[in-house]
DNA sequence: CAGCTAACCTATTCACAGT
DNA sequence: ACTGTGAATAGGTTAGCTG
């Protein structure tokens, strides 16, 4: 196929021929530790990434693909499920709004967490993202600008205590407070990491042994919270739990169709939704002014 | 050999700068 | 308003590893 000839910049020139990048084969703590970070957040940032590469040893493509593949795999669980999740024809950057969470529990329009535009949004404090130093400036990660208290994730990064997320403050006003019945997730079982519905960073296992061609700069690492600094979430139990309700109980994820909850939803419309403005832009921090006008949810 | 998944390709969408 | 560019993402594919 074409790929040798055309592969990305991840993958080595030899002979003017690009060849796949070797296989990388993740070890145990590092699957568990993007598992959690997952579960925290489906759509790191290019900062998150590169702090959690740098703790894990692997390159920020890596986990880029890495995520991705790993939406995609909740994407084809979600089908065999017949849960659609998303508006069908829409792709690329505007599909990701629509979200792999439940709608009603989706990040709250003007919390850290929604989407702030230019593919970014901003994660809770708590929780893996939280323990991972702040990124080093690359040339295509320029300063940024942060647009206000909401977007205020940089400085407490640098701040955050590296093992554990801390106290997760009480969930959120929202769920519980909108109308009408709420179906309940449906009981799935990740078939990588059992059931998802628990599993938060917790005590890293010990080493695995074997061939794992990749040293585990995890084991013992910053990264690693200690025993029991991070809950695990028992199934059922109240969620989300992180401050602005990303820390979403793995099994609600696959949850029905959202669409279904659309019209709870609209007395935000014109209200919160109207603040999903992009004040941040990703790769070169300065301000979208471009997004202050209201949007709706299916637009997005 | 089947299943899983890292790595990759392609299309889509959006933000933004320049004209 | 239009266009070009860069970036993020989804869908799909390829191929390596493991049971």
């Amino acid at each position: 196929r074409s790929f040798l000839l055309t592969a990305g910049p991840s993958s080595a020139l030899v002979n003017n021929v690009r060849q796949r990048q070797e296989r990388t084969v993740y070890t145990e703590s590092q699957q568990k530790v993007l598992e959690g970070c997952f579960q925290e957040d489906q759509y790191p940032n290019y900062d998150k990434r590169l702090n959690l590469a740098e703790t894990l040893g692997l390159k920020e493509q890596q986990l880029q693909v890495w995520f991705k593949n790993r939406r995609a795999k909740l994407a084809r669980v979600r089908r065999l499920q017949q849960q659609p999740q998303r508006v069908p024809g829409r792709r690329g950057r505007g599909a990701r709004a629509a979200p792999l969470v439940p709608a009603a529990f989706a990040p709250v329009p003007g919390s850290p967490e929604f989407p702030q535009g230019r593919g970014s949004w901003i994660s809770p404090q708590p929780g893996p993202w939280g323990v991972l130093p702040a990124a080093e400036a690359k040339i295509y990660s320029l300063p940024r600008t942060w647009g206000g208290p909401e977007c205020g994730t940089q400085e407490s990064l640098k701040a955050a205590p590296c093992p554990g997320p801390g106290p997760i403050p009480a969930p959120i006003p929202g769920p519980a407070q909108i109308p009408g019945p709420i179906p309940g997730p449906a009981p799935i079982l990740d078939p990588m990491s059992g059931p998802l519905s628990g599993w938060i960073p917790g005590p890293i296992p010990a080493p695995i042994s074997g061939p794992g061609p990749v040293p585990d700069p995890v084991l013992g690492g910053a990264l690693m919270p200690g025993p029991g600094s991070l809950p695990t979430l028992a199934p059922g139990a109240l969620w989300p739990q992180s401050q602005y309700a990303s820390n979403l109980s793995p099994d609600s994820q696959l949850f029905p169709d959202f669409t279904e909850l659309l019209p709870l939803l609209d007395p935000f419309e014109e209200s919160s939704l109207s603040t999903m403005t992009s004040q941040y832009k990703e790769e070169d921090g300065s301000v979208d002014k471009n997004h202050s006008s209201p949007r709706s949810l299916l637009d997005l």
